[in-house]
DNA sequence: AAGCCGGGGCA
DNA sequence: TGCCCAGGCTT
């Protein structure tokens, strides 16, 4: 009944997605991997620019990790884009150039789990594998009613069990689109459709007025604060740009020198700090402008950041380890986050 | 098992 | 604000 009506729904409703057309694995995993925690919206554009650049696996892997993270710019989850570059090599040397579409041979794939190599197995070669993404959880814990937290080990256990049994009666490739596009369009997280829902009068959320309270997830984010002053440092028509290398967010994507503080500290506060002693050594500085304070929000952490922009002559590169001078018409090269690309746009 | 990893849209 | 998005990796 559940798969039967969830797949009438479908051929009605569903939307003309690009790499619905099609069974080349390196489409759909492309797709995927654009896909992961990020609306169909958002990542289309994504979608046309790689596929437009990169016709195959081969280019792709061909390509430098630079471009490729300067296309991704924007779109978050950078290591997507890095995980991308090494899977994408190690099928074009190890494969023959030939993506998989076997299930464990993809869940082997850098970037790919459960999730990923059902869908690419099952759309590219109509593999038995259940799709189980947000919408699957979503849509199976309020029509069956159930309450395990979508986000414990029990409860993955659980979902994935329910969704490989009604996989079972199902045909491989539809359902998987089906139950999915389902979930992002009928039975979406807020103000889902239910009062037009084909699958009302045997849902237990709606029949129970529970369709607010599930599915049900108990970790809750925590959110660090973090308070960035960067310094952007000019000698006439060049600027220091800075690769991040350590493990942390944006990692191989640049930025400029940074004084990172656990705490707010003032204009004059910063400028007092040993950091900026260290900084300033040696060398005549003119402090141009302060920029206000940009607050960037992250799933995880909150940056509060400051522009500083700086003329300087004779500087200390070995205090920053990775930081270079750039041309300020070559900075556009460089794939940055969203929060120094929003600072460049008024540059 | 918990923490980490972006950016955007929505109520 | 808080929550979620065609999740996966590291610790």
């Amino acid at each position: 009944m559940f798969v039967e009506e969830v797949t009438k729904w479908y051929k009605i409703n569903k939307r003309d997605l690009p790499w619905r057309d099609t069974k080349n694995a390196y489409i759909i995993w492309l797709s995927e991997i654009i896909l992961q925690q990020t609306r169909v919206e958002q990542g289309l554009p994504y979608f046309h620019k790689f596929l437009e650049r990169y016709k195959s696996v081969t280019e792709f892997a061909d390509a430098s990790e630079d471009e490729i993270l300067k296309l991704w710019q924007g779109l978050g989850y950078y290591s997507r884009a890095r995980n991308m570059h090494a899977t994408a090599k190690i099928i074009k040397n190890e494969h023959n150039g030939v993506f998989p579409c076997n299930y464990e041979t993809l869940l082997k794939l850098k970037g790919v789990g459960e999730y990923t190599a059902a869908a690419i197995s099952s759309f590219s070669a109509n593999e038995k594998h259940a799709v189980v993404d947000g919408n699957v959880y979503r849509l199976l814990s309020r029509y069956f009613g159930i309450e395990t937290a979508i986000d414990s080990t029990i409860g993955k256990k659980e979902f994935k069990k329910l969704a490989y049994e009604l996989l079972e009666q199902a045909e491989p490739f539809l359902y998987n689109q089906a139950v999915m596009e389902f979930g992002a369009i009928q039975c979406k997280p807020s103000s889902p459709n239910c009062a037009n829902c084909p699958l009302r009068l045997n849902c237990y959320a709606y029949q129970h007025e529970m369709v607010d309270k599930l599915p049900v997830k108990d970790k809750r984010t925590k959110v660090k604060e973090r308070f960035f002053n960067y310094l952007v440092v000019k000698d006439g028509t060049k600027v220091l740009l800075n690769k991040r290398i350590a493990k942390d967010i944006w990692q191989n994507m640049y930025d400029f020198p940074l004084i990172e503080t656990a705490e707010r500290l003032t204009e004059s506060e910063l400028i007092q700090s040993s950091h900026f002693e260290k900084f300033k050594k040696n060398t005549k500085l003119y402090i141009k402008s302060v920029s206000d304070e940009k607050k960037h929000v992250l799933s995880h952490q909150i940056i509060y950041a400051r522009f500083w922009e700086i003329r300087m002559e004779n500087t200390l590169l070995d205090e920053f380890n990775g930081v270079f001078w750039v041309n300020e018409d070559e900075i556009d090269q460089y794939a940055v986050p969203k929060i120094v690309d929003n600072y460049l746009k008024k540059f």
